[in-house]
DNA sequence: GGCCAGGACACCA
DNA sequence: TGGTGTCATGGC
């Protein structure tokens, strides 16, 4: 599956769990901490994850912070709106039509199975959570992921297009790795942290923005340039 | 004007 | 199971 699997798998653990520290600890002496998810409650942070797929950061807070203006950043007050009031809201964040279909299941779910809290939606083990995520629709991987970590602060490590692309360039995986196992590439080596897991996916997602654009100089990614300096 | 952004899903072979 | 098209605004 992922480079050097030829190797015991002792040994392949080992030798990935030193890899990630080293990744981890230049990531974080270079760029420190990042204290994210930039969101004042979990309600806020799963609609940013709704809000923010195939999407940059500052469109999908702009959206939010339409919702806020109006007093809207709550289930009942989501799903007081009609269909063209949430689309006209949302979009700045782009795909509006479809991200106000997914962040109305999303309501509709917990309103119906929850009976509207959230709090209860979240408060167990991550991966009922995780498994009940994956049968919304419009929430999938990468967001149940999101959702987990940072609104239920449980340790579910999130893989994005950065993970991926900084990992598949430096020949750590293989470019046809799926997202479970690239998931699982980090959850076996690291130590189920929370504060670990949002730390480094943000920090990858930091190095991204700054040095892992498609075009231009992105190929090696700055990771490498800082690796061999 | 073109490329890209903190994806998910339907459809097809 | 894997590849491809679609959804769409805003920044650079």
């Amino acid at each position: 599956m992922w480079n050097g699997a030829g190797r015991g798998r002792t040994g392949l653990r080992a030798k990935r769990k030193e890899l990630l520290r080293e990744v981890y600890d230049r990531l974080m002496a270079d760029l420190g901490p990042q204290k994210w998810w930039p969101a004042e409650t979990p309600f806020e942070v799963i609609l940013g994850a709704i809000l923010t797929q195939n999407t940059a950061w500052k469109n999908a807070a702009a959206a939010i912070g339409n919702l806020r203006r109006n007093g809207l950043l709550s289930l009942e007050g989501i799903l007081g709106l009609g269909a063209q009031e949430m689309e006209a809201l949302i979009r700045p964040s782009g795909f509006y039509r479809q991200k106000a279909k997914k962040v109305k299941a999303f309501c509709d779910h917990v309103g119906t199975n929850w009976n509207g809290s959230i709090e209860e939606f979240l408060s167990r083990d991550m991966e009922s959570l995780r498994t009940e995520l994956l049968t919304i629709r419009g929430i999938g991987r990468e967001t149940a992921d999101s959702i987990v970590l940072y609104a239920a602060f449980q340790p579910s490590f999130v893989v994005d297009t950065y993970t991926y692309r900084i990992f598949s360039r430096h020949g750590w995986i293989e470019e046809s790795v799926s997202y479970d196992d690239l998931r699982e590439y980090f959850m076996e080596a690291l130590d189920p942290k929370v504060q670990l897991f949002q730390e480094f996916h943000a920090l990858l997602v930091r190095i991204g923005h700054l040095y892992c654009r498609k075009t231009a100089f992105c190929q090696p990614c700055s990771l490498r340039v800082f690796f061999d300096a």
